[in-house]
DNA sequence: TAGAATTGTGGGTAGCTGTGGGTAATTTTC
DNA sequence: GAAAATTACCCACAGCTACCCACAATTCTA
C-alpha cells in the first residue's frame, strides 16, 4: 500500500550478506512506478550512509544539477562525492540490490544494516552510525528545527 | 454523522490485540473523504502517544518534505525524524489498522488503549499515560491556554 | 420492541517476504 | 588458451503478513 508513487515511509532492519546484497523492503519496491525498470541508482550519502534513488528520481536531481551554480563549495562537494559514485543496480527476483564494496565502505557497512525511506529517497546505515549521527543532530539548531516542524508538521 | 470530511472529535475506549491491530472507530473511517483509499499514516506523537493522518493530509506534509533541499544538514535530520517512523497502513474489512512494534514500544501501549480525536488527527494513548500528561498539563502556565482561548474560541 | 444491520474482537491460512546458498556464465589472470 | 576468480541468475525454505471468515455485542430501524 503507497500513497503516490516513488515515495517512502518508515524504519526497517535488515542485513547485507556475504556477496553485498541487501534486501530493499517489499513496500519500498511496490512503491515504484513502473518505468523504474526494476533497477536502482545508488551513491554515497551527504551523511555517512548510502542513497538510493528511484531511476526516475535521479533523473530529475541530475537535470537540476546542471543547473546549479558551479561556484558553490556545497554543490562542488554533493556533486563529487554523490554523483561520481552514482550506480545503476538492478535488484534480482528477491528484490535484493548488490552494494559494491566502495559503498559498503564508505558507509562503515556490517551484517546489520537500518534501511530508512526519506520520502524521495531510501538511506540505508550502520545502526551504529546512525544512533551516533542522531546525537550529533540533537546538538543542530533548535530553532530551525521548530521553524521547519510549524511550517511543516500539522 | 460528521460535521467535515477528515475532521475527527471525541474520546473512544479499544483494544489492542495480539497482533497489534487495533480498530479505529466507525465514525472516524466515516468522516474519510473518499481519496483516503481505505489506509491512514501512523507515526510517532509529539506526546508520548501515536498520531494517525488521514493520507491527504499526510501527503501535504510529504510534498513540503520533498522540497526542502537535501544539501542542508538540518533538513536531512528533519526529514529522517519526521519520516522514519510513519507507516502507511490500510484498514482491513473490520476497519483496524496494524501497528508496528516499534510505535507500540515508544507509546508504550498495553491491551487496553484510548482513541482520541484531535480535530486533523487521530492519537491513540495508552490510558494511564494520558492520565500522567493530563496531569501534567494542568501545571503548565494557565495564561497560556487562555490565549490560545482567546485566539480560537468565539 | 423485535428484527436487521453494523461494529468490535478473535483466530486461521494461503501466499509473500527476507535470507541463505548453489550453479552456470562471464571475466580475469597467468 | 586454460585455470581461477568473479558475477549473474536461480532455487529453497522458514517465518511472517495480508486477507478472509466467524461471532458476540451493540446500534439502528420500522
Amino acid at each position: 500500500m503507497t500513497i503516490s508513487k516513488n515515495t517512502f515511509t518508515g524504519e526497517y532492519s535488515y542485513s547485507l550478506d556475504a556477496k553485498g546484497r541487501i534486501n530493499i523492503p517489499a513496500k519500498f519496491r511496490q512503491s515504484l512506478s513502473k518505468n523504474n525498470d526494476n533497477a536502482f541508482v545508488v551513491t554515497r550519502g551527504l551523511d555517512t550512509c548510502i542513497w538510493v534513488y528511484p531511476i526516475i528520481i535521479w533523473q530529475k536531481i541530475e537535470t537540476e544539477l546542471k543547473n546549479l551554480s558551479a561556484l558553490s563549495a556545497i554543490n562542488r562537494s554533493f556533486i563529487r562525492n554523490a554523483v561520481r559514485y552514482a550506480a545503476i543496480t538492478p535488484y534480482d527476483k528477491q528484490g535484493r540490490i548488490l552494494l559494491t564494496p566502495s559503498l559498503i565502505q564508505y558507509a562503515k557497512l556490517e551484517k546489520e544494516a537500518i534501511i530508512i525511506g526519506m520520502v524521495n529517497k531510501i538511506e540505508i546505515w550502520n545502526p551504529k552510525t546512525l544512533y551516533e549521527t542522531d546525537k550529533q543532530n540533537l546538538k543542530l539548531d533548535p530553532s530551525t528545527f521548530e521553524d521547519l516542524a510549524e511550517k511543516i508538521i500539522l
